[in-house]
DNA sequence: TATGTTAGTGACTGCTCACTTACTTTCAGG
DNA sequence: CCTGAAAGTAAGTGAGCAGTCACTAACATA
């Protein structure tokens, strides 16, 4: 095996990108720094030259979730101009990136189930934060244009937006299947978008 | 400190509490048998007396819990003769449920991210599946019935069902507040609702 | 009150894990 | 082509964990 010395930047990189992968059929809380390692084919003392902790590696995943989820949300939502088809787009976004990256989901529910308070657990709770703030911005420029009621319960909408995609991940969690959540993912959405009253 | 000697059977119960408490403040990942015990007043390794191993504690657990949901839901379930209201009693049932016992959801979602076959795992996957099937039974019924539209996609509502709760837990676990998810799930359930089509 | 059984103790074991350290290899730039 | 910094190795180290074991206290029953 001939060595690979890669520069530190790209080795990170690299690293938070092996724990995604590794999140995706492993228990997160169970992931150790030598699976880590022997994963990406570093011995595992290599691995604190670049991150002081373990906890500073799940920091860095945490920043890449979500930096990766934001800016797709971001883009999916530039292109709409509507506020429905925006919510729409960004139902999609997310499903899809789910199943192409399955262990984002789990990575995301790992930490929520910490306890103290890491840098970790704060980034996960603000992505969530940040999520909930876009949805209630849709719904209120949906209720100002029209395509929604104006009595709609604008916190309730945006709690039942993110639930409907949980609902979709724990199912493809249980069945161990992410293939099938996209098919699945439109005809929730559909029930979704009825229950806010949404006028087409 | 006086030593208390319990009946096996007992101390098996007053184990399956405790680690239900401890799991509403602790990682369920990161509970340990030492934690367990000194939290019951009793050594470490008395609790091997009761258990075979580690695992078995959790398979325990599980049993507990989908005894203890199931009950409850069954017994919402029971006293409504509507779909509808039997939906929404078996939401609330389940809603009220996980605000007292903080550590059920928690339990749930660490089994569920659990890899290998355990027996826990298992249980909450069956638990899961129990529950969906309650559900589309339900559906259909209010189809048939005619206080659900006949075209409503059964498998679709009962997931979101299952989501928008766990959305709400969600919710309460970012939070770290289970006091006020009974308020908001009303609010959520309304929308649900509205999204199955449900004629009151 | 003597005896067998069940429940509990507390020290110990072997193992795994995050993290450290002494040493080696790789690879630019003068 | 030499050299020093950056990157990697491999063998530690100590802490914490699940599970064991020899012994002891409690209790039911005869």
């Amino acid at each position: 095996m001939t060595r690979q010395n890669l520069p530190a930047a790209q080795r990170r990189d690299m690293t938070v990108e092996t724990v995604v992968d590794l999140a995706a059929t492993n228990n997160p809380a169970e992931i150790t720094t030598g699976q880590i390692a022997e994963h990406m084919g570093l011995s595992q003392g290599a691995l604190f030259r670049h991150f002081p902790t373990k906890d500073a590696v799940w920091g860095a995943v945490m920043v890449w979730t979500a930096d990766q989820l934001t800016q797709r949300l971001d883009r999916a939502l530039a292109k709409e101009e509507s506020p429905l088809s925006a919510l729409e787009a960004m139902f999609m976004a997310h499903v899809g990136f789910v199943a192409a990256r399955p262990g984002v989901p789990r990575i995301l529910f790992g930490e929520l189930q910490r306890t103290g308070d890491t840098a970790a657990k704060r980034g996960a709770r603000a992505l969530m934060d940040g999520y909930r703030v876009r949805v209630m911005g849709l719904v209120e420029r949906g209720k100002t244009e029209g395509s929604l009621p104006a009595d709609l319960d604008t916190e309730a909408a945006a709690m039942l937006f993110v639930g409907t995609i949980q609902g979709l991940v724990m199912q493809a969690m249980i069945a161990g299947d992410f293939a099938d959540m996209r098919t699945m993912a439109g005809r929730v959405f559909g029930i979704y978008l009825r229950g806010i009253g949404a006028r087409t």
